[in-house]
DNA sequence: ACCTGAACACCGTTCAAGT
DNA sequence: ACCTGAACACCGTTCAAGT
């Protein structure tokens, strides 16, 4: 039953099953080494602490998304480049939150900002850049709010008919896409 | 010293208060009822629980946000209620973050997309429901960022020498009004 | 109406020591 | 290289009982 001794992965690994099973809130240090049949101290000699992990497990998030054929036009190219981001923290309990927490506190995340303003790099770097983290802050917190309505829904506490999946969204890139592309022709 | 018996207002400002001293982390029931001179429990019957007063922390912070002068565009206008809010967020310590996470809740922060939606009420209620959602995101977003750097950089942990303010923030704005514009006059 | 006292069921982290 | 055991300094919340 106990495979004795875990890599640092292993670890990682144990924490993206624990995050899908119980939800950010109770992915506490103490439950995943239990898992792991280990004491809680033994995780510190693989992370010196919780946020360093976390820090891991965004980024695992975020480098799951799906690579994006490109787009007859930039502005498709940017948009599969969202809707790829979405995608990937939709694949993960809570994901939305893990990569916002994460980085607001300056780690992780480098990637996703990364690709989505290369897909944007019609416009010079100052203005990508923007547009780039405009759609990263936009994506975040529209998953955000969205996977907190999935976990209250399944917790039966309200359902405000808003099934709808999330038109918002891709309404607002819309619109972040629209803007750049009017200051570009200008 | 101990002036005896407090009201659910005393909580509430107590609360700011401490939020301001210590910061979101360090905001326990234990330090808030230590500051009021009575036990934890006490605020059990104030509130029934912390995350019911930190929708009240939050919605505090959110109609915060000065009213806005009528600009001579509506372009002007929601430019100016988004400044507001930030503006509002950075007058509290951790205020991004205590916003977004009772907005993630469904909690508060209603009166905020009110006062955007309202400003760009030019389109129809579909489109300016989205657009006011996104750029609720992105100040959100912006303004988390900012506040954590904030005090990274009181902590000497780092100064990426980007102490520029967020000219980034001004240009997400201006890159989903200038969407909405062009979508109108289509 | 507002609070105390005591308890319950937890947290993250450190550190000497073991193998 | 990886883990145990034990401790430290905390958490949010409940609930009977007090005034």
């Amino acid at each position: 039953m106990n495979a004795s001794r875990h890599s640092k992965t292993d670890v990682l690994q144990a924490a993206l099953n624990l995050l899908d099973e119980v939800g950010l809130p109770d992915l506490t240090m103490r439950r995943l080494a239990a898992t792991l049949d280990v004491q809680p101290s033994a995780l510190y000699w693989h992370y010196p602490n919780k946020q360093t992990l976390l820090a891991e497990v965004s980024n695992t998030i975020v480098n799951f998304a799906k690579p994006v054929s490109a787009g007859k036009t930039w502005q498709e190219t940017a948009t599969a480049e969202a809707l790829a981001l979405r995608d990937s923290l939709l694949a993960f309990r809570d994901g939305a939150e893990v990569v916002s927490s994460t980085l607001a506190l300056g780690l992780g995340a480098d990637h996703a900002l990364e690709r989505l303003e290369k897909s944007m790099a019609v416009a010079d770097r100052e203005l990508s850049h923007a547009a780039a983290e405009s759609i990263l802050f936009l994506v975040l917190g529209q998953v955000w709010h969205e996977q907190q309505r999935m976990q209250a829904n399944s917790l039966g506490v309200v359902d405000n008919l808003n099934l709808a999946g999330t038109p918002n969204l891709e309404i607002g890139i819309q619109l972040i896409l629209g803007g750049l592309s009017e200051k570009i022709d200008a």
